[in-house]
DNA sequence: TTCTTTCGGGTTTTT
DNA sequence: CCCGAAAGAA
């Protein structure tokens, strides 16, 4: 890579790498492929590679790196800076360093009126494309049900995964149905992205390509501008971003990619594991290094892993060694019960802090569905154990319904073509606009071209919308021609106007102690104007569709990294083996190793198998000390106790790395008797002396069969129906014989699936009474027959 | 148009 | 078992 006469490479860039790392770090010029493990150092060596770069006098402005998650971006901007800052390297300009989507938008936002848009374009997430495709469907007038809905937003986004607009998108069963034609539906879908002024998340990889390939000048510009060009998890790239490398990158460029085969898990969004497999075919000039010495985990955990990958059969092969100690051996704990799993883990946490040897921020829990996080949090948060944890979960925040109400209102500030935004803004509130007349405006600003906000004004001119609906509307306007917002010059202070005279925000809910619900909105909308104030002072040039644009391109916890590090110190995080990529952690408890659980259900074939291993592959090279495996024999899915099978991985690693765990025989006792579940409690913590007694309102009494017979399983639907009917009637007249003079506020309730909570309010449903309750994470209402009602006495 | 009830499905994973 | 969407009632 050195030009020549360019200054030698300081030895503080390879000083401490090994003697792989050290080669890749020097490689010269031309594509080179990095092979690199679990745990090999990776960033490391893509770091020093790009400080290298600049330290022999390559600009930094003519770099290009592209990673996967912004966490990734971040972090590897910070390690950088600090490495240039220590060896001394003086730099000029910036390296572009982003995620690929990122880079996309802002090589939209630059070409703009190539692509058809705006600067201030939006960016569609599935949420909004769904709808708008929704919204097609309508004026095509083509009907289809839910799931034909999805299979056809799978077929856009597998066509502009696949390098090509939607109007290639290829969906046979769809189109052999009398009026359904996908092509012309692809047309119109892309059409109505125009129209919105917006892309879609396969948009920010697909256009850039297309206007490459159309736009000679183009290409050959961004060739020289960023003649050095690095790819981290290149395992992940699907096929439309291989071909936007391909666009910036002639076959002998210096492409340098880093990845690793075993750790590709994003097939489901069009992951290719055939770009890294083939990568000597796009660019036959690579050089391929591979990095196998691990630095991670120790001896047994890697051995697991290692044992595990093995059987798979589409893999370049690599075999991960370490110097580190074999360590302990992998614990594998065999649950009778989720409860039974959950309280295990939870007793081992306690150990492992009690004994000082970890702390809880080293410790992750680490499950296949997000959905196996719910029994951990009652029994961390229960009457036994205090345990401090985190759920890392991407993008929850910006999920919550009036988090998005508010979204949609600050979107049409700058975008008054955006139809989605306008239907969810309008909607959010009761302002005698129904979907008639929503419609009627939508279609009219589709015929006239003209946007949202002048085709309302216009319906209303030609009498199409009138009376209370018209009024609506208007109102609506005023909010953005004449309203508060536009006395402010911040963007925080634009949002709080704004949604403040929308209704939507109302601060002096924020100590309203009485409705919950209400106080917990306002409290989500007062925090998404601090990330707006937040954004404002960070960044340079702060606008709207900036702001807009980190919303739809970055999770929650990267939005604020400050307070989820805050929230991290002294708590166990608990996430999706997905989300703990690229992370590692001391102690690693593995959940839920079952079958049609991990492996999932959903694999299809053979491919999929495989990627739910290397998927466990990824788990398992999470751990640097201590690896703890579960499942369970029984597990409630669906509000159903089922007999789980053991998962197929465990029987891949080699028995004698494992030290097998069973409960003792009181525990089974209880998991084995199906319904005696209920009547679980976890062991008292000796700290707290307090007795209870727990007294079951009402009891349902109704014993389903343990046994089934092949006919009974027939019938099972039906059956569960059935059961389930006589149940709610049997709980009703309880209900009525009993309940009403046993709840009442203030009292403490225990319900199976959320754990302990406080009444707060009691509430007449039509199915008998409910009650506003209290858990630790959220307020529910529930019918007073599935609570229990746990006395304290002093 | 809107509130309420019923029904169906079950996101594995996310830029 | 829980949630959201769709259909039904005021």
């Amino acid at each position: 890579m050195r030009p020549v006469d360019a200054p030698p490479i300081p030895d503080a860039l390879i000083a401490g790498l090994n003697k792989e790392q050290t080669a890749a770090v020097l490689h010269g010029r031309g594509p080179a492929l990095v092979l690199a493990g679990a745990g090999s150092g990776k960033t490391r060596v893509l770091t020093q590679r790009i400080a290298g770069l600049i330290s022999v006098g390559v600009s930094a402005t003519n770099i290009l790196a592209l990673t996967f998650t912004n966490k990734a971006a971040r972090e590897m901007k910070e390690r950088v800076a600090s490495t240039l800052q220590t060896a001394n390297i003086p730099t000029q300009g910036q390296v572009t360093l982003q995620t690929f989507h990122a880079f996309g938008a802002s090589f939209l936002r630059r070409h703009a009126s190539l692509a058809d848009r705006s600067e201030q374009f939006l960016i569609y997430d599935r949420d909004d494309q769904l709808k708008l495709i929704k919204e097609v469907l309508k004026q095509q007038k083509v009907e289809l049900e839910r799931e034909a809905l999805l299979d056809l937003c799978a077929a856009f986004d597998t066509a502009k995964q696949l390098g090509e607009h939607a109007t290639a998108a290829y969906c046979p069963p769809l189109d052999s149905r009398p009026g359904v034609d996908v092509k012309r539906l692809g047309w119109a879908y892309e059409e109505a992205l125009k129209r919105a002024d917006a892309f879609d998340f396969g948009d920010l990889i697909v256009k850039p390509l297309k206007l490459l390939l159309e736009d000679e000048a183009l290409k050959s510009h961004y060739r020289q501008l960023f003649a050095w060009v690095l790819v981290d998890e290149f395992q992940d790239t699907n096929k439309s971003q291989l071909m936007l490398l391909q666009a910036l990158c002639p076959p002998d460029a210096d492409l340098f990619v880093v990845g690793d085969d075993d750790q590709s898990i994003y097939a489901w969004r069009g992951a290719e594991v055939n770009n890294i497999l083939g990568f000597n075919q796009y660019f036959p000039s690579a050089k391929t290094y591979k990095l196998q010495q691990n630095y991670r985990s120790q001896g047994n955990i890697l051995s697991a892993a290692n044992g595990v990958i093995r059987y798979n059969s589409n893999r370049l092969g690599k075999q991960l060694w370490t110097e580190q100690d074999q360590g302990q051996k992998i614990t594998l704990y065999t649950a009778s019960s989720d409860y039974d799993e959950a309280d295990f883990v939870a007793r081992q946490i306690t150990n492992l802090v009690a004994s000082k040897r970890y702390k809880y921020s080293d410790i992750a829990i680490l499950y296949r569905a997000n959905s196996l996080s719910l029994t951990l949090e009652n029994t961390f948060v229960g009457s036994a154990y205090s345990i401090p944890y985190v759920i890392v979960r991407g993008r929850h925040f910006f999920e919550r319904a009036e988090i998005k109400d508010a979204l949609a209102y600050l979107r049409l500030l700058i975008n008054p073509h955006d139809v989605i935004a306008y239907q969810r803004a309008i909607a959010s509130e009761a302002r005698g606009v129904g979907k008639t007349s929503l419609s009627r405006v939508i279609q009219i600003a589709a015929e006239l071209n003209i946007h949202l906000f002048a085709a309302a004004q216009e319906a209303g001119r030609m009498g199409v919308i009138r009376g209370k609906a018209q009024a609506g509307l208007q109102e609506f306007h005023k909010l953005y021609t004449e309203g508060d917002y536009l006395d402010h010059d911040r963007l925080a202070e634009q949002a709080e106007a704004l949604l403040k005279q929308a209704q939507l925000y109302h601060p002096e809910y924020l100590k309203d102690m009485v409705d919950e619900t209400r106080r917990a909105k306002a409290e989500n909308i007062s925090r998404l104007i601090e990330l707006i104030r937040d954004f404002d002072d960070r960044s340079s040039d702060p606008s709207w569709f900036a702001f807009l644009e980190q919303v739809k391109l970055v999770s929650e916890d990267e939005a604020n990294s400050d307070e989820s590090a805050d929230a991290q110190q002294g708590a166990v995080s608990l996430m999706t083996v997905h989300a703990a990529k690229g992370l590692e952690f001391p102690v690693v408890f593995l959940i839920g190793l079952e079958e049609d659980l991990f492996p999932n259900a959903r694999r299809g074939g053979h491919a999929e198998l495989e990627e739910e291993r290397r998927l466990f592959y990824v788990a398992v090279t999470r751990a640097e000390k201590m690896l703890v495996l579960s499942h369970a024999e029984r597990r409630s899915i669906h509000g159903r106790n089922q007999p789980q099978m053991m998962s197929q991985f465990l029987s891949e690693i080699d028995q004698s790395l494992l030290r097998k765990i069973r409960p003792q025989s009181g525990l089974r006792a209880w998991a084995q008797g199906g319904q005696t579940v209920k009547e679980y409690t976890p062991k008292k913590s000796s700290s707290r002396p307090r007795t209870q007694t727990n007294t079951r309102l009402t009891s349902t009494q109704t014993h389903r069969p343990q046994v089934r017979t092949p006919a009974a399983k027939r019938n099972e639907h039906q059956t569960d129906h059935q059961i389930k009917r006589q149940t709610e009637q049997q709980i009703n007249s309880a209900y009525k014989a009993q309940a009403q003079q046993s709840l009442q506020v203030g009292m403490k309730v225990s319900h199976k699936t959320y754990g302990l909570g406080e009444v707060i309010s009691v509430e007449r449903k039509s199915r008998g009474e409910a009650a506003r309750v209290r858990f630790p994470h959220s307020d529910k209402v529930i019918l007073s027959a599935f609570l229990t009602l746990i006395q304290e006495e002093e």
